[in-house]
Formats: C-alpha cells, structure tokens, sequence
DNA sequence: ATGGCTGGCGACGCCAGA
C-alpha cells in the first residue's frame, strides 16, 4: 500500500467557544490531518459541531460544564471512537481522555490533571490519573497499529523544558513524583516526538499571560506527543506554531505537531 | 518571596489554570 504523510497536532485551546475564531484560523492556515483537543470548556450540547465542520472536519468530543473537555477531529473523515474515559475508576467524571482511529492511526487526546497545589488532593488525584494512563498505555504501545498520545500531559521532562526551573520548584508539573510517571510511560516504548526532532535545542508549548512571557519566548514544554513503535519509524517532522500563541486573544498553550508517514 | 494575567460563573469577588 502506498505510503502517505499526516500532520497530526494537539492543542490545548483554553475554550473552545471563547477562541472559535482562533482554532477556525489555525485549521486553515496549517490545514492538519488529526487534530487533538483540550479545555474545551464546554458542555457536549455547547461543541461548535457546525463551524468545525463547515472548516472540513468530522468531530467527536466529550465536554463538560465549565472545565475540561477534549475532542479529535479529523479532516475530511470521521473519527470512529474506541474510547472515552480511562478505565478502573468510574468515580473519575471529569472529561480528560478520549480515543479514536483517525486516517489509519490509533489518536488519543488526553488531558492530564494539573495537580497543583502540592501536596494535597489534587495533586494526589493527579498521580493516580497517571497510573491508570501508563496502565492503558501499556495495551496501546506493543500494537501493530500506528498509535499516537497527544495532549496537554501537564508535564516538565526535564529542566530543559523550562525557562526558569528554579522558579517552577513547588509546582506540581516539575515534581519529582510526576517527572518518575511520566518517564515510566516512556519507557514502555513510546517516542516523545518533539524532543526527538529537536535534540539539544529549546522549544516550548506554553507561555503562561504574565510578565510578555511569550513575547520574550519564557515558556514551558508541556504538550506531548508519544508515538508508539510502528508509528515512529514513520516520524519525519515535528514543530510547534508558535504564532497561533502571538495572535490577539490567544490561548495560552500553542498547536503543537508532527509530520508522519504511515 | 510574591504576584503578575485570563476566563467562567453568576453577580463583584472567587476559583482554576500552569
């Protein structure tokens, strides 16, 4: 069968309502084939379901009252949906993990608990969602299928993945704890695209709204895409758009991609 | 060491984000 070459991003929108105009420019302008994502927002009767697609994407999404919410989209096809929610804790409501087969790749867009502040419930809550996210990852990596995690993970890997790691020590996204989690998923096999691509060099997926930060570039690396076995053999690009996060009203994460064949 | 910004909710201040 003859290969062919997808862009899939996930971005955290921060409202999806609220940035309509936002994520409608950047699906055009950069036209990706797979599309995870998050803090939508929004309840399930509030998705913009007609605007996503009059752009030329098929949806799916799981909302929620006030915060969280994920979706996929897929350009000019629809998603067929293999899961919603992670599994082994049905008192979890919270709207953070959905999955679906997308152009032939196995997506799930997740959003990962920011757990601040720490120590405390939420931060608890937090690992525990990590646990059961590295339990089920474990049944996605060894598939023969091409199988990619994207989302905002609410993870700093390393101190290269900040601009300042001395003034984020008492976050929960820095904490030893959480950096052990998410280096335990890593290792099951999966490749952290970006860093892949970029080696040595900086690159950031968040600009918190203070002090000009993503003006002056001051940024954090906290949305990932992991791609399993047969899918990264596949990896040939990765990048961040950066000037989605520099347009007026913007979110405060930015688009982040890769290029595959599969 | 702290607060700086932004939005949702629902009624002006509080909570959550990261």
């Amino acid at each position: 069968m003859p290969k062919k070459t997808l862009k899939l991003a996930t971005f955290n929108v921060n409202g999806i309502n609220t940035r309509l105009q936002n994520l409608l420019r950047w699906l055009e302008v950069e036209q990706p084939d797979v599309v995870a994502l998050q803090e939508l927002k929004a309840t399930d009767t509030a998705f913009p379901r007609a605007e996503i697609e009059a752009a030329g994407y098929g949806a799916i999404w799981q909302g929620q009252q006030s915060w969280n919410g994920v979706a996929l989209l897929g350009r000019d096809t629809e998603p067929v949906e293999s899961r919603r929610g992670l599994p082994w804790d049905p008192a979890d409501t919270q709207s953070r993990y959905l999955e679906a087969a997308i152009h032939g790749v196995v997506v799930a867009s997740l959003y990962l608990p920011n757990g601040n502040p720490q120590p405390g419930p939420k931060f608890d809550y937090k690992l525990g969602w990590m646990q059961r996210l590295n339990r089920h990852s474990r049944s996605l990596v060894e598939l023969p299928h091409p199988v990619v995690l994207m989302g905002d993970f609410n993870v700093i890997p390393t101190d290269d993945d900040v601009y300042d790691p001395k003034s984020w020590k008492k976050d929960a996204l820095i904490q030893p704890e959480t950096r052990k989690a998410f280096s335990e998923l890593l290792q099951q096999g999966w490749t952290d695209a970006l860093r892949d691509v970029f080696g040595q060099e900086r690159v950031y997926t968040f600009w918190d709204y203070f002090r000009h930060h993503a003006e002056r570039d001051r940024g954090l690396r906290i949305d990932h895409l992991l791609l399993n076995r047969k899918l990264a053999g596949g990896l040939k690009e990765a990048g961040v758009d950066r000037w989605v996060r520099l347009e007026p009203h913007a979110s405060d994460h930015a688009p982040t991609w890769v290029k595959v064949t599969i």
